[in-house]
RNA sequence: GGGCGGUUAGCUCAGUUGGUUAGAGCGCCUGCCUUACAAGCAGGAUGUCGGGGGUUCGAGUCCCUCACUGCCCA
């Protein structure tokens, strides 16, 4: 015999064991199909790949956790499951994470090391601290096909990084240009629009006097950033603003520089805002620089890439941007220039990555031209070859690819897949190539230099849907391609939509339109998408409904938590708040309620193996064979409640079913929920209490519930096996080892996910029990209004229709065991009365002789009244309303008139019982 | 400024195409160590569904409006 499980339910001594048994078992590792994939029973996802400095937060958990539910259910229903995890090389975070340790260690700089020497620093870094956030989701047991592996930096994926570059420039997608990008000084890099994020800030206007060069007069401009007046090239005014017409086309003196600029007329000046005109900075501003444009003007570049003041001979070279501010304010001020300082709320762009606070800076980048991707995306989208959850992304989706800007994809890092072009140092020429060039195409020159510039790392992972399965740029179909692209679902925060989601689309529908389908037909839109549906999550929040962040001091570690609570109760948590487009509000007191669970579920199946061995000794046997245990015949000789077991339990098959097809996560854990502990653990396993007497002479219905019992639990188990993976994994291997049969599976995420259609479902029994839940209940609380002590057992009457009362009777057993029932008494007139309670189905009353409390009792019943009036007038109101007889639905109608009789019923009787009562 | 969402029990949230008298979990109150489980069992209380107006026989659900609130974009 097995040996006994323990007590209490503890995860810390399970979870590990199970996490490293399904990794190194490969228990998810998916070969690539030998014939031809069928698509509906495939079912394949991309886990967003998290940065490779990153440790799990609590949005990565229920990201995971979501996926993890639907891969464990889709491989228990049969289908192919692949789950492919991976990691994200995060060019800026991982860059810094390096030079924050060069800086400890203090002995050298990025910049001392030179590019060579310091990539291979960073590669040591990966190899050492790299797999940190996926050891946590190895120890958090998520289902993924290790074997799939990758990280972004890969050398086959680089190859494929590369070859999309180059096929982009060749198709005139790529060019080069010195435009205004969001220059993050700290770092020293351009960044994506994505990448900048805009905080309000209190700050000044200053208002500064520009002297006209004919000594005419002057002009007073408004601006926030001062130290850029270095850099002016003119004013600006809005041509329709009279104050400012008799300016234009003169000339004013730059304070401090005495340079000469023109006044020039631009819609762009807004006449409401500061004084109506404004400085123009064409290099350190993106509206200026398209004002230089419209006006032909110079754009000097007066900062560094540190974004200090680089001005050879000026007095404020070197200095930075805001000390260069302070210093010039201070001069405008003593050179009589400076007219006011206004406090102002300036909206200020600022580094996601680093928090630097963007300087505009006008420099050479690489772009992407996106519009003609973009068209392709927005078609996907709206034909419905991809399908949005919560379906409104669809339209945030498609808001934004409408207004889409050019994408700068270069970074001024040196960890990234460094661009494959090589500038000509005879001609300048550009030779882009897949391989290292030796002579310029253009000149024939040799001396080609490679570009220094790496590609922003959402460009790799962009590609990363058909990359991950061997794409390397040739348009050959692999193996791998043909059975798993378009993969069928992402599931990701609404965090990345923009970042990585839209671009995923973009060029998956780029380059795969030119992959040929598995049977060599051309590809169409439908089928180059990188993914039919997108799933899309809310954030986590802590329990007040906060934002979790670092500087609040309120993030929740998921991995502290998994360990005060186990993975499973966090993984419940999470489900089943995880309702499409709500905000999770995770609160420890829920996790610790569905430890709970978790704790119940492990007792009920020690209840079990008491109940097995019990039967051991006594002779009885229990077999589990198939793990598909399927139970539509059962016996004639059943009991009721084992009849209404397996019907509740294919209803529930099918509820779960259907949730998790509608991503109802919250659903589906709330049905698993109420079964297993509201049906099988309240009503059941007390209920077979009553069938289990292991009598020397073998009892056939002890002999069938037993055997039913099992069935059912083991069952179930497999129905909350993808919310709970560990302790189902654990009891369901327990349960085969009680019974002392070999499991059928290495692993009970290897069985099958248990379908409505595998169990018997007798509605009338249902029904039958549901009469017979309602007269215990009724009675249990009679016997409390009365005093009855709990452990005493008192008579009861009941009067009811023939079947309900047959009901009654046939099953006093059951009325004995869960309402302390001694005896049933079938009474052909309504009891009445203080010890009777009146229901739609039947009346009951409790023999017990003690005086009730009569004031109680009256509150009680007026209450009842008030309520039973309430209703009878909503359905009397109805029910007199000409229109509603005549339009609405007949059973709508019916129900109602039946409802009200009922309720006129209930009325009359707690009436009586009122009137009955003693006065006080 | 533009767009999207939210407001239902003390808390966190469900509520399917409008249809009978609005639900769950947690918390709360009362009584129980009933040999699977006190991480438990049994019973109980709790809502003018944000305000106002409209459509309809019928509105938590649809429309308008106001208030508060969150997010995204500029």
């Amino acid at each position: 015999m097995n040996q006994e499980l323990p007590k209490a339910y503890d995860p810390s001594s399970i979870e590990e064991k199970w996490a490293k048994f399904w990794v190194e078992e490969r228990l998810f590792d998916v070969a690539t199909p030998a014939g031809e994939a069928d698509p509906d029973k495939t079912f394949v996802q991309l886990l967003p790949p998290p940065n490779v400095t990153g440790r799990l937060h609590m949005g990565h958990m229920l990201n995971q956790t979501e996926m993890d539910i639907l891969t464990r259910w889709h491989r228990m229903r049969g289908d192919t499951s692949v789950w492919v995890p991976g990691t994200d090389h995060a060019g800026i975070a991982t860059q810094m994470m390096v030079e924050r340790q060069l800086a400890a260690e203090g002995t050298t700089t990025r910049q001392q090391l030179g590019r060579e020497a310091f990539t291979e620093r960073v590669w040591k870094w990966k190899e050492q601290y790299g797999s940190a956030i996926t050891d946590q989701m190895r120890r958090l047991g998520a289902s993924v096909d290790w074997s799939r592996e990758y990280f972004t930096m890969d050398e086959r994926l680089s190859r494929a990084v590369k070859e999309s570059f180059v096929r982009l420039y060749e198709q005139g997608l790529i060019y080069r240009g010195a435009y205004i990008v969001n220059w993050d000084p700290q770092i020293q890099t351009a960044v994506s629009d994505l990448e900048v994020e805009s905080e309000e800030r209190a700050g000044s206007l200053f208002h500064i006097r520009y002297d006209l060069a004919d000594g005419s007069g002057s002009l007073v401009i408004a601006t926030t950033r001062p130290e850029t007046m270095l850099g002016d090239v003119a004013v600006a005014v809005n041509p329709t603003d009279e104050r400012y017409t008799a300016f234009l086309g003169k000339n004013l003196i730059l304070p401090l520089v005495g340079r000469e600029i023109p006044v020039v007329a631009d819609d762009w000046a807004n006449p409401e805002f500061g004084t109506g005109a404004v400085k123009v900075t064409p290099a350190h501003d993106p509206n200026d620089f398209a004002i230089g444009q419209r006006h032909n003007l110079p754009s000097p570049n007066i900062m560094d890439e540190r974004a200090h003041i680089k001005l050879e001979g000026s007095p404020y070279d070197g200095l930075d941007r805001f000390e260069a501010r302070k210093r010039i304010v201070a001069d405008l001020e003593a050179a009589g220039h400076l007219v006011t300082i206004k406090d102002h709320t300036l909206t200020l762009p600022v580094s996601q990555r680093t928090g630097a606070i963007i300087e505009p800076r006008l420099s050479m980048q690489w772009f992407l031209k996106i519009q003609p991707l973009a068209d392709k995306a927005i078609e996907a989208v709206d034909k419905g070859y991809i399908k949005f959850t919560p379906d409104n992304y669809r339209k945030t989706y498609g808001e934004w690819m409408k207004n889409i800007h050019d994408w700068c994809i270069s970074r001024q890092l040196w960890w990234g897949h460094r661009i494959p072009a090589w500038h000509c140092g005879d001609c300048g020429a550009i030779n882009v190539s897949r391989e290292t060039p030796t002579d310029c195409t253009r000149c024939g020159g040799a001396k080609l230099v490679q570009e220094t510039d790496v590609l922003d790392t959402w460009f790799s992972s962009g590609l990363l849907p058909f990359t991950v399965f061997g794409w390397d740029g040739s348009d050959k179909l692999t193996p791998d391609l043909a059975a798993f692209y378009p993969t069928q679902l992402l599931v990701t925060g609404f965090d990345i939509l923009f970042f990585w989601v839209a671009r995923m689309i973009m060029l998956g529908c780029h380059f795969m339109l030119d992959v040929p389908m598995p049977d060599g037909s051309q590809r169409t839109l439908a089928d180059a998408v990188p993914f039919r549906e997108v799933y899309i999550h809310a954030l986590v929040r802590d329990a007040d409904r906060q934002k979790m962040s670092k500087t609040k001091g309120n993030v929740i570690d998921p991995i502290e938590v998994v360990t005060k609570y186990g993975t499973d109760a966090v993984r419940f948590t999470l489900a089943s708040q995880a309702s499409p487009g709500t905000d999770i509000a995770f609160s420890e007191a829920r996790t610790e309620g569905y430890r709970a669970f978790a704790n119940k579920i492990w007792n009920a199946a020690r209840f079990l193996q008491m109940q097995i061995e019990r039967g051991h000794e006594a002779g009885y046997k229990v077999s589990l064979g198939a793990h598909d245990s399927i139970s539509l015949e059962l016996p004639e000789q059943t009991p009721l409640e084992t009849r209404w077991i397996f019907a509740r339990l294919s209803t529930v098959c099918a509820d779960v079913e259907r949730s998790l097809a509608d991503y109802r996560f919250d659903e589906a854990a709330n049905a698993v929920y109420q079964f297993f502990w509201g049906e099988f653990c309240d009503w059941y396993l007390e209920l077979v209490k009553l069938r289990l007497e292991f009598t020397a002479e073998k009892n056939e219905i002890t002999a069938l519930t037993l055997g039913a019992l099992v069935s059912v639990f083991e069952a179930a188990l497999r129905l909350l096996s993808p919310f709970m993976p560990f302790i189902t994994e654990e009891l369901w291997h327990a349960l085969y080892a009680s019974v002392g049969n070999e499991s059928p599976a290495k692993s009970i995420a290897l069985t099958r996910f248990p379908q409505a259609g595998d169990f018997a479902n007798d509605a009338l029994s249902v029904e039958a029990m549901n009469t017979l839940q309602e007269l215990i209940v009724t009675v249990r609380g009679l016997r409390k209004e009365l005093g009855v002590p709990e452990k005493e057992a008192t008579p009861i009457q009941v009067h009811a229709n023939n079947r309900i009362s047959a009901l009654a009777d046939a099953n006093s057993d059951m009325l004995a065991r869960l309402a302390r029932v001694s005896s049933v008494e079938l009474v052909h007139e309504a009891p009445t009365g203080n010890s009777a309670r009146a229901t739609a189905n039947f009346d009951v009353a409790v023999i017990y002789e003690r005086q009730i409390d009569v004031v109680a009792e009256r509150e009680r019943l007026e209450k009842d009244l008030a309520k039973y009036d309430k209703g009878l007038q909503a359905a009397e109101r109805q029910l007199n309303n000409e229109g509603f007889v005549a339009k609405a639905p007949a059973h709508i109608v019916e129900g109602l008139k039946k409802q009200a009789a009922e309720t006129r019923a209930l009325k009359d009787k707690a009436q009586a019982a009122l009137d009955a009562l003693p006065a006080v």
